[in-house]
DNA sequence: TCCATGCTTCAATTGTTATTGAAATATCGA
DNA sequence: TCGATATTTCAATAACAATTGAAGCATGGA
């Protein structure tokens, strides 16, 4: 993952709804949700929703499905881990200094 | 971590030049580099500097000590940590998932 | 085929953010 | 004390992002 879509997705996640989004959708887990149920869930305009979903998207945050007449969002765990591997990328020139930390992140 | 830090924090790293500070920062370590040397690693104008570590040092993502003449920043690894933890929270209900990404993230 | 439902697109408005250069402040060494 | 170095502040400009409501486009059921 590169530089530029790193600070995309982030910039994806730097916003109350999205990021509330995205957690949702984390903690739904790979079934995902219908665009409509994140918007009841949530309080979010259809609109709006549709306009934050569309940046999440961009972001390769999450994937969508369409299923009859709705269209499933769910979380893309990948592109999440590989943020996070950017942001920790050789943390402290690789020297040991957080061992409290390194408990299992992922069930 | 609140929800609104978390959103200040990932507006901090949503930006080029800040991710690369704070990237910067993070393989350094606890030791951390004047603000000078971080402007002159990045090739950030000074001004321009001052501003991003302004926002940085807002989200708690990094610390700055005064050094005689010098300022010199470093990164905030809780920060970073409950940003990690923030996200990644309750993932897929607490279901096994992702055994593959448990490895260790932090030496 | 027609209507209702689910979702997306569009345009307008408003607010926020990045960059720049010049000026200010503060510390150190001669 | 004076000049140089290190960093921050300020004001102006330009670019981008969020929200709203109305209109558009499919899909499915009567």
């Amino acid at each position: 993952m590169e530089r530029k879509s790193i600070v995309t997705a982030l910039a994806a996640l730097a916003q109350d709804s999205r990021l509330a989004i995205f957690r949702l959708l984390v903690q739904t887990g790979p079934e995902g949700l219908s665009a409509g149920k994140i918007g009841e869930a949530l309080g979010i305009a259809p609109s709006s929703l549709s306009f934050h979903m569309k940046e999440l998207t961009y972001a390769k945050l999450v994937s969508s499905r369409q299923e009859s007449r709705y269209v499933i969002y769910s979380a893309n765990f990948q592109t999440m881990n590989e943020l996070i591997g950017f942001l920790t990328e050789n943390c402290c020139h690789g020297q040991p200094c957080m061992p409290a930390l390194s408990e299992e992140r992922f069930p």
